[in-house]
DNA sequence: TTAAATT
């Protein structure tokens, strides 16, 4: 019993060691989101926003993420956004539990993000921009999806469920052709084998409109054998990410610590194979891009790592910038300089990167990357840009 | 062998 304990107590602090070593940057770019977001005690931090002329309708305005990157920031995620057009107000959901915990314990001064957060648009078309501007986007390992929020109720909530013992053969719209009859499907999902790429693991998840129209789907359906299967399914309510205990959140979380500590390179090599992007590798190498003789890098004073773009099309906007540079980490400011008069792009840009490996894998990647008809010239920002 | 969808 004792020794148990003591060994769980070691674990423990080495998954801790691990989160320290590998998260520094994550910690720091935390702790800077808290002081942006003014003091706290004497403002209403997370309060519903006050409309002094009666009742407003969000249902034009109001937009949910998903599928955001585990490490993406407030602030990140308030820059990529605010790039469509003023934000009325936006919020990356986090978790209550790991945000209690005291930062000295763990080093991590605030909740852990859920993976979606809330957009709120001054004007509409702008919600609508966002919508066919970013919806699909591809932020290192996930797509992320932007659509209209519904009105929160909640009727609404808890109406997720966990499907097991699907047949191997089936695909995701035969599951949900299954289930439709029991109401409005939000979402759908089939996991699948990451080794073997796409073949099913007989388990997914199923969200529904209503909570009631996922229990509807629990009766006519757990312990039913779809069509001519072989074996019987099991459908119940998923479980809650944000009801985990304190516990399973801190040990994920050390857990994703321990696999970014370990296998950042693997992940790298698997982000050129996006099919969207088909970045051609630069003969000029990270080292010899860091080394050359009188260039002086800007980097990495406090915001992080900045990167020039040239030779971008007078038509170049700020989500042009995301999607080339989000696949390759963390993202926390793009800019298209623009002429003051006609505010066309002048054919240059800047993007901010977090993480120096990150900013030299996508800058080795993008340089003479071919946009259209035009070849991008990417390199970190340099005290003499303009030299000879 | 349960992935991060309602502030």
């Amino acid at each position: 019993m004792a020794a148990s304990t003591l060994q769980r107590s070691r674990a423990f602090k080495e998954a801790e060691r691990l989160f320290l070593l590998s998260s520094h940057e994550q910690i720091i770019s935390t702790m800077e989101t808290q002081v942006s977001n003014g003091p706290t005690g004497n403002s209403l931090p997370n309060g519903p926003v006050v409309s002094t002329n009666g009742p407003t309708d969000d249902s034009k305005t109001n937009l949910i993420v998903n599928y955001l990157p585990q490490n993406m920031t407030q602030e990140e995620f308030k820059s990529l956004f605010g790039s469509i057009g003023e934000i009325e107000s936006c919020k990356l959901v986090r978790d209550k539990i790991t945000g209690t915990v005291p930062a000295a314990t763990t080093g991590i001064s605030a909740g852990q993000s859920l993976g979606y957060g809330f957009v709120n648009y001054v004007d509409p078309n702008d919600a609508d921009k966002a919508i066919n501007t970013l919806n699909g986007l591809k932020l290192q390992t996930k797509t992320i999806k932007v659509s209209y929020a519904r009105p929160s109720s909640a009727s609404i909530r808890d109406a997720n469920l966990y499907v097991s013992g699907l047949p191997k053969t089936m695909s995701q719209k035969e599951m949900e052709q299954l289930f439709s009859q029991y109401g409005r499907i939000i979402t759908s999902r089939i996991l699948v084998d990451q080794v073997t790429a796409g073949i099913s693991r007989g388990v997914g998840f199923i969200r529904f409109d209503k909570r009631n129209e996922a229990e509807e789907a629990i009766k006519g359906l757990n312990g039913q054998k779809p069509l001519g299967a072989a074996e019987p399914i099991t459908v119940k309510f998923a479980n809650n990410p944000s009801q985990k205990t304190g516990q399973a959140l801190l040990t994920q979380l050390y857990q994703t610590a321990a696999r970014r500590y370990t296998g950042p390179l693997h992940h790298q090599t698997q982000r050129f194979s996006s099919p969207s992007l088909l970045p051609r590798f630069s003969p000029i190498t990270i080292d010899s891009m860091t080394s050359l003789a009188g260039v002086n890098l800007t980097g990495p004073s406090g915001a992080g790592w900045c990167i020039f773009v040239y030779n971008l099309s007078p038509e170049a906007d700020e989500s042009v910038l995301w999607q080339l540079f989000g696949p390759f980490g963390a993202v926390t400011n793009v800019k298209v300089i623009r002429d003051f008069t006609t505010n066309k792009c002048k054919g240059f840009g800047f993007v901010t990167m977090t993480n120096y490996d990150e900013a030299a894998m996508a800058i080795a990647s993008l340089n003479g990357y071919r946009l259209g008809d035009r070849v991008l010239q990417v390199s970190f920002k340099t005290s003499k840009q303009h030299k000879a």
